[in-house]
DNA sequence: TTGTAAGCGTTATCAA
DNA sequence: TTGATAACGCTTACAA
């Protein structure tokens, strides 16, 4: 700029140059008192009353460049409208708080081409380190992921060899827990309204579910599954779809907003539930618990995958030569009115 | 730090220094170019190979520094669980994402210590503006938010002399226009489960409610309003105590979470809804949406309000010298069946 | 304990 | 068009 040294900010604001001269030390002296490093009794009083006096606050960028950490961390999640995510994120908010931290919130729509673009700006160093939840895995997803000067978290599968800290559920198992479930309560007819293919826990509750109808010698009739997007209004229409063709005496769903929306397509349809038909949804989010009757839901521990998440990152911010972790954690069932449990 | 000047930086990630010696130019070349300013097409050319080769990306905070903008808008609500504030926040993001801003979201849990604290970090400067929606305004939130260095935009009721940019909903009428519609609809045992009346919405709405019952000549029966807090199951318990001691032919609920709250109590208590008792749930979320029945609410037109708050800040951060505004936006009902509409 | 000055990585000013 | 250099506001190494 060109402009001569000022003691105030270029907005007036007093600056570590206001209050020393106004206590009548250096700059050093002035940053020490104010960072309680250091000083005799004279200077800290003498700074700390000019401080005090002009109101300084010290300024967050101009601390963060030389301290090379911005004190951020992002989480990049698919839908923000999702209280799965919205119960990850509160655990998260809770470890990192610990440590200083703030969290940045990224909606990415589960847009591939968004979430290697926010990848890839983790190179501007704008945030300490990232937790992303992609629910797509791409080869751009993974170069993006091992290219990134600032650490990373995933929650979600990953290709074995990717050295990336990773938190991972285990939605194929918790797809067999929910029909488990319902086969030991005597069902047989089980839909079943799944996420898209493409997706990684799409698929993976894909495998899950025809593993599990395998294991109980349950043929699954092509027209008792459907697809959607994990959204509420897909799970409805897909829900409804399905009540068209077949006679279901259960469903199971990709997760809770799908099963509410399941949930209307049958009470729309007449269906009693349990009665008629049976619902387990999963994620286990507020949702199940809210709609009436509840829904039966499978957790897959998204509090504790964002606790473990943080967690990891935290560790790895500290200590970037850390070896990659990678951390579990199992799914467990719910069991509510909607599968015939207590009401 | 006293270490001589490198390239690199500390990191070992190129800057422009690295990129301005590999090309041969002078830093300041190197950087107008980088920004699309200037140079010969030679220096344009070399600066640019430089970059790709070392693989430069800008340093967020040093930009941020010296541009004295970080690029970041707060957003502080009190529960980022509530679906209202994630529409709210969909709709800011996508005003602030044009001009290049990032939101940073704050849950603030309604606590008049945290917000004011929030707003007094602010003259740390670590975002550029804040939008804030406090259910409780002190003293304190007023004396915080003259004193704000950084532009804040207050969405809520805010005292008249505040000079503080400002939107706000009329929940006021909007409870006036449900009970207009429920007394349209014949009904006369109007109850009403309220959030704490020592909130802002709390108040207007008790207000609202009792003005609007006034207005059609219906007494208030004391045994036939409830309080709790904005949340599923404090209205789920209100509405459950609300029914041990009345029989109501309609209930209002100050939001969608205690309307979803009572459409439990009420299902469970084996109240037909709406020919037994009609329901009607205030901010219009997806909620009501996915609520069988579907839930009749008013809509506070939160999404507007987040857009209008979104452009007021914009503004003021462009130009400080605004004089305050303060916009209105009008509430509006949706009918659904929850109070007899069309299933 | 204190002050001087370098440095964080960037952009902007100014003279050449 | 270009380069040297100051400046953004802060912390800290080093010498006094």
């Amino acid at each position: 700029m060109g402009r001569k040294r000022l003691q105030d900010a270029a907005d007036g604001r007093p600056t570590v140059h206001t209050v020393a001269a106004r206590a009548g030390v250096s700059i050093a002296s002035a940053s020490r008192v104010l960072n309680g490093i250091g000083g005799s009794a004279e200077t800290v009083r003498r700074v700390r009353e000019a401080a005090a006096a002009v109101g300084y606050v010290p300024n967050a960028i101009a601390r963060s460049l030389q301290a090379q950490r911005t004190g951020l961390i992002a989480l990049a999640v698919e839908d923000i409208g999702n209280p799965v995510y919205v119960a990850m994120m509160r655990a998260i908010e809770a470890v990192v708080a610990g440590s200083g931290h703030q969290l940045l919130v990224h909606a990415t729509g589960g847009n591939v081409a968004g979430e290697t673009a926010l990848l890839r700006r983790l190179a501007h160093r704008y945030v300490d380190g990232m937790i992303i939840s992609p629910i797509r895995v791409t080869d751009a997803h993974v170069e993006a992921l091992t290219a990134s000067p600032v650490p990373v978290v995933v929650v979600g599968q990953l290709p074995e060899e990717v050295p990336v800290d990773n938190v991972r559920a285990d939605s194929r198992t918790g797809i067999a827990l929910a029909v488990d479930h319902l086969v030991a309560a005597g069902r047989t007819r089980i839909g079943f309204v799944n996420g898209p293919l493409d997706t990684v826990p799409g698929a993976a509750r894909d495998a899950g579910f025809r593993a599990a109808m395998a294991r109980h010698g349950l043929a699954v009739d092509p027209a008792t599954v459907e697809v959607g997007d994990f959204q509420y209004a897909a799970g409805r229409a897909a829900a409804e779809r399905l009540l068209d063709r077949t006679e279901p005496d259960a469903i199971v769903c990709a997760n809770d907003l799908i099963a509410v929306g399941a949930l209307h397509a049958l009470l729309v349809a007449g269906r009693r539930v349990p009665e008629d038909v049976a619902l387990v949804g999963m994620d286990d989010t507020e949702l199940a618990q809210m709609s009436f009757p509840q829904i039966s839901s499978v957790s897959l521990g998204s509090a504790e995958r964002g606790q473990l998440a943080a967690g990891l990152l935290l560790d790895r911010i500290a200590d970037g030569t850390l070896a990659p972790r990678r951390e579990h954690v199992a799914p467990s069932l719910a069991v509510r009115a909607s599968s015939g449990g207590v009401r």
